[in-house]
DNA sequence: GCCAACGTTGGC
DNA sequence: GCCAACGTTGGC
């Protein structure tokens, strides 16, 4: 809890060899660029506040786990690399008048052991987390307060200074 | 590397 | 607006 302010909870995939929660705690933030699913992007246009905590999660390895806590530093802004040809994300139907793509910046908060997918997955307390349900690919998505305090405390995380 | 699940594209 | 084909995600 944090008074009067709302704080919504997220997580947000990455491939660790793409962009690892390392270098995230190195670069301190970023900007989250490369999100090409409409779903996710209106998430982070619409949803993702300054200060809301996000789950880092590193998806495509062995075993898939929570890797850190992060928070939204910068609100929805236009993705610049999708107006960048040479970028890898470029999309020729952006331009400035219409950016198409969002990103956020988030910013690295806490270190926690890492939580992986088999364990969450074990924890009944945290049925229904859109994470552990089939067919989930989106790369943003909502956690619950709940769920995120749980996730945290697996992590020997304490949520309660957050 | 396989493949299920899902999203997008484009012809009609 | 339907839907088949194709591409991507991401766990396994």
């Amino acid at each position: 809890m944090r008074g009067e302010i709302m704080v919504n909870y997220w997580l947000m995939k990455s491939e660790p060899h793409v962009y690892p929660w390392a270098k995230l705690v190195e670069d301190r933030t970023t900007h989250w660029d490369g999100v090409r699913n409409y779903q996710a992007r209106n998430i982070m246009r619409d949803d993702m506040k300054l200060g809301d905590l996000v789950l880092f999660y590193h998806s495509n390895c062995k075993p898939p786990h929570v890797a850190g806590v992060a928070k939204v530093s910068k609100e929805g802004y236009p993705d610049f690399t999708a107006q960048d040809p040479k970028s890898k994300y470029f999309d020729e139907k952006a331009s400035p008048e219409n950016p198409r793509w969002i990103m956020v910046d988030i910013e690295a908060i806490e270190e926690m052991e890492s939580v992986g997918l088999p364990e969450l997955k074990q924890n009944p307390s945290l049925e229904g987390m859109p994470l552990l349900q089939r067919g989930q690919r989106l790369s943003v998505q909502p956690v619950s307060a709940n769920h995120f305090a749980i996730v945290c405390k697996m992590g020997g995380l304490d949520t309660s200074n957050l």
